[in-house]
RNA sequence: GGGCGAUUAGCUCAGUUGGUUAGAGCGCCGCUCUGAUAAGGCGGAGGUCCGUGGUUCGAGUCCACGAUCGCCCA
């Protein structure tokens, strides 16, 4: 099709048949028009040229072209459908039969290309009275991919593989295989149950010599099996045969055993050929020995230095664990390979496969330099790079197209950057404090620190599991979501211990951010390895490639639910201030939990990170219950009854029983069998999933407030910091106006969280701070 | 014509064995934290999960049919 795809045009070709009138001879005998060729060839074709009319369908696709009058020269016009099948006609009428598409031996029409005769041919057959009809027709036709060329059809002897006997052994070896996304492996029994032989005589210059020597004197068909046995049979030409090519072969003639002198067909194999037999050429099969630097010969000698393994080589590799390439593979590659070691060994010559989809850009359309929105792949990885290019491939989704560019390749740099960011946190805080890792974990590990280490081996494990599953979507959820763990919660939670120089919790940053770089190594390789030499110690391996994967443990699984459901709490606790307007700053009393209990142990934790002074956990005061049926548990248990059950709860036709539980419809719910939902009551604010309820008082008092107002100008302050661009250990003089004299109240808490020596009041109308040490002018 | 997929928020896409109020990123609006700072967090608006029927106490998920789009074969 041309490059603009253009699609059902409305051009249409000169035919000898218009389309209404086509049907009336769909299925009718026509005799070709034997006239019009040459007397010689008419006699073997008066049978051959007899056949049936096939019926043409246009297909979706579409392009103004001529149809030409010259047997099955149209790709859908010749063979449409099994049921109008015809033999492929070996003699007969061949008009266009060279390598170009040129008439031969019709006369005038001879040597005329076929864009030329369309016109002539018609107007010929117009005079002898044999024309039917003369119109267009609009039809698929063929053009060069590249050069917009028309292409024409035509008959020629081919050499093929037989399919038949190999289908259904190639279909048992398929059923072995395991693919990823599944359903390609009904792809490829699809194409395995209705292949046709395999073509693979190609009329090229380049590629591997079929070496088949026809004998025309006794019929004979020699193959030629090594370069041993055709030196040994051959007449002549030895001297200039510089490799087993085009044009050096063709000059090596053999003997036939009959005595004459044969010489190779001019074709060379189909490439697949070549590629087929990859599991086998690559691997030694068959070689007595190893031999060095082996593997490449001929044209390709020095190319690699590869060696060419021994027997023993192939025996350890074959079957590949996994392998992987574009869907269109399923008709070439993995076909040609299966089909090669089906043969030679009936076996699958892989365990597994992934297969991918286009890639397009950005927008979803296809890369076309002439479209200019095609992105070289040398471009892509200098401006890109390798890893995150990488990291895009594993997320999405290998069934579906991979839109790549620019705007999708800056998110995820982005969101490498958070990862980024951890080490370079942990880096500049063990620099600060010339922290250096011992290789085993401090005794005095604090419990979050102790969750680190879990959640990574909870990373590790998810990881390593998605690798061997070939499910690579997972490595990058199970990614995103350890980062955000590792820096919006143990680093954002610990950021005090840092500035303290803790070594405990350098320890078990250290920890993760090694452990982590291990298991995401393949994913961004290039990142992984500059991280890991920047945090190794001299007792792990030079690269994190020499490293040992992590072993798998036994985990901590109450720890790792007690953390996530704190985190739960306090993203409802936050959602909770939201609703009220209450911001962060703002100091509150007293905040409930109900149904969290596993993270009680951590109630300091939450009422730091919700910045309350009490964290109760027990039954939510507060309104307007209203109950739902726990469905997961109720469903199986109450079956049809549940519908019944669940209007009554709807409706408030219910009785609540003492301990929690509720009375409906004759069936007593115990209380994890019903969910509750509330409405705070006055003075609080609340927020509820489906199993947990917080609750937090707004009501604020003098000492509420004025905390309100301290946490206020510790913001300031370091904001003024900041600007001034002071550095983390500079310390300052700091001045309030007298209005802000209350907050001394608090003056010790003021100067240790904004690095301050000094704080007191003057006529100043806005708080000041002073670089102890400088001049004035840095006063800000 | 046969076969294989897809259809979920404005856009790009997740959604594991059927379960409560269907999620994420980007974009938009508002708020917020801040010693990771051109980041981070929270909230809001925005959904007939293509349609119809069926199975089931219960369907985005399973089944059937249909529509549209894509791909393989012919």
């Amino acid at each position: 099709m041309d490059a603009a795809g253009e699609r059902g045009g409305g051009g249409q070709a000169r035919c000898g048949i218009r389309p209404d009138r086509r049907g009336r001879l769909v299925g009718r005998r026509t005799q070709a028009r034997s006239d019009l060729r040459p007397a010689r060839a008419r006699r073997g074709a008066r049978r051959a040229a007899v056949r049936r009319s096939l019926r043409f369908t246009p297909g979706a696709a579409e392009r103004r072209a001529p149809r030409h009058p010259v047997g099955r020269c149209c790709a859908d016009g010749g063979d449409r459908g099994r049921p109008h099948r015809t033999r492929l006609r070996r003699r007969g009428l061949r008009p266009v039969a060279g390598p170009r598409p040129a008439y031969r031996e019709y006369g005038e029409f001879e040597g005329r290309s076929t864009q030329d005769v369309e016109g002539p041919v018609v107007v010929e057959l117009e005079r002898r009275g044999l024309l039917v009809e003369a119109g267009s027709i609009v039809h698929r036709y063929p053009i060069c991919w590249r050069c917009s060329t028309p292409l024409v059809f035509r008959i020629a002897d081919d050499w093929m593989i037989r399919a038949d006997e190999i289908r259904q052994p190639m279909l048992d070896a398929n059923a072995t295989v395991q693919w990823t996304p599944d359903f390609y492996s009904k792809r490829m029994d699809d194409w395995l149950r209705n292949m046709d032989d395999w073509n693979i005589s190609r009329r090229r210059y380049f590629g591997l010599p079929l070496p088949f020597y026809p004998c025309d004197s006794c019929g004979r068909l020699e193959v030629v099996g090594s370069l041993d046995e055709l030196r040994e049979r051959a007449t002549g030409g030895l001297e200039q045969l510089k490799e087993l090519h085009r044009p050096w072969i063709d000059e090596v003639p053999i003997r036939c055993d009959c005595g004459a002198e044969l010489r190779r067909v001019p074709e060379v194999g189909d490439a697949w050929l070549d590629a087929g037999i990859v599991p086998f050429s690559t691997l030694g099969w068959e070689n007595p020995e190893w031999r060095e630097h082996g593997y490449a010969t001929g044209a390709a000698a020095g190319l690699t230095g590869a060696d060419l393994p021994d027997h023993a080589y192939w025996e350890k590799w074959f079957p590949a664990h996994w392998v992987s390439e574009m869907r269109e593979q399923i008709r070439l590659w993995f076909y040609s390979q299966c089909f090669m070691s089906v043969t030679l060994t009936g076996k699958s010559p892989y365990l597994s496969v992934l297969t991918y989809e286009k890639l397009l850009d950005e927008h979803g359309r296809e890369m076309h330099r002439s479209w200019g929105n095609a992105i070289d792949a040398a471009e892509a990885l200098e401006n890109i790079g390798a890893d995150v290019i990488r990291f895009m491939f594993c997320e999405h989704v290998p069934s579906q197209n991979l839109k790549f560019g620019y705007g999708p390749a800056a998110e995820i740099r982005r969101r490498l950057l958070t990862f980024w960011n951890s080490v370079k946190f942990f880096v500049d805080y063990a620099n600060v404090g010339d922290f250096r890792p011992a290789p085993d974990a401090p005794a005095e590990l604090q419990p979050l620190d102790r969750w680190l280490l879990e959640r990574t081996e909870q990373l590790a494990a998810e990881m390593t599991d998605a690798y061997e599953r070939y499910w690579t979507p997972a490595l990058i959820r199970a990614f995103d979501s350890f980062v955000d763990d590792l820096s919006n919660w143990y680093i954002r939670r610990s950021r005090r211990r840092f500035w303290n120089g803790d070594e405990v919790a350098l320890w078990t940053l250290w920890q993760a951010l090694v452990r982590s770089l291990q298991v995401v190594g393949p994913v961004m390789p290039f990142l992984a390895d500059f991280l890991w030499r920047r945090l190794r110690t001299e007792d792990l391996a030079d690269s994190v490639f020499l490293a040992p994967w992590p072993e798998p443990r036994a985990r901590d699984e109450q720890l790792l639910h007690e953390v996530a459901e704190v985190r739960r709490v306090v993203e409802l606790g936050r959602q909770a201030r939201g609703d009220a307007s209450i911001k962060l700053r703002q100091p509150l009393r007293r905040l409930v939990v109900q149904g969290a209990g596993s993270a009680q142990p951590h109630a300091d934790e939450i009422a730091e990170e919700l910045r309350v002074k009490e964290v109760e956990f027990g039954p939510v005061e507060a309104v307007e219950v209203r109950v739902k049926p726990n469905l997961p548990l109720l469903g199986p248990k109450l079956g049809k009854e549940l519908g019944a059950v669940r209007a009554a709860l709807e409706a408030g036709e219910f009785e609540q029983l003492a301990g929690g539980g509720v009375r409906v419809n004759g069936h007593e719910l115990a209380p994890e069998e019903v969910l509750m939902e509330r409405r705070p009551r006055a003075g609080w604010a609340l927020a509820e999933d489906d199993a947990v309820t917080v609750a937090v008082t707004t009501e604020l008092d003098d000492e509420l407030r004025l905390e309100g107002r301290v946490l206020d100008l510790i913001h300031q302050l370091n904001s003024m910091r900041k600007d001034a661009g002071l550095a983390l250990t500079d310390r300052i003089r700091v001045t309030l106006p007298a209005s802000l004299a209350d907050l001394l109240e608090h003056a010790d808490w003021i100067k240790e969280e904004v690095l301050a020596t000094e704080i007191a009041t003057d006529s100043v109308s806005e708080p000041v701070i002073e670089l102890l040490g400088s001049d004035p002018s840095l006063r800000v």
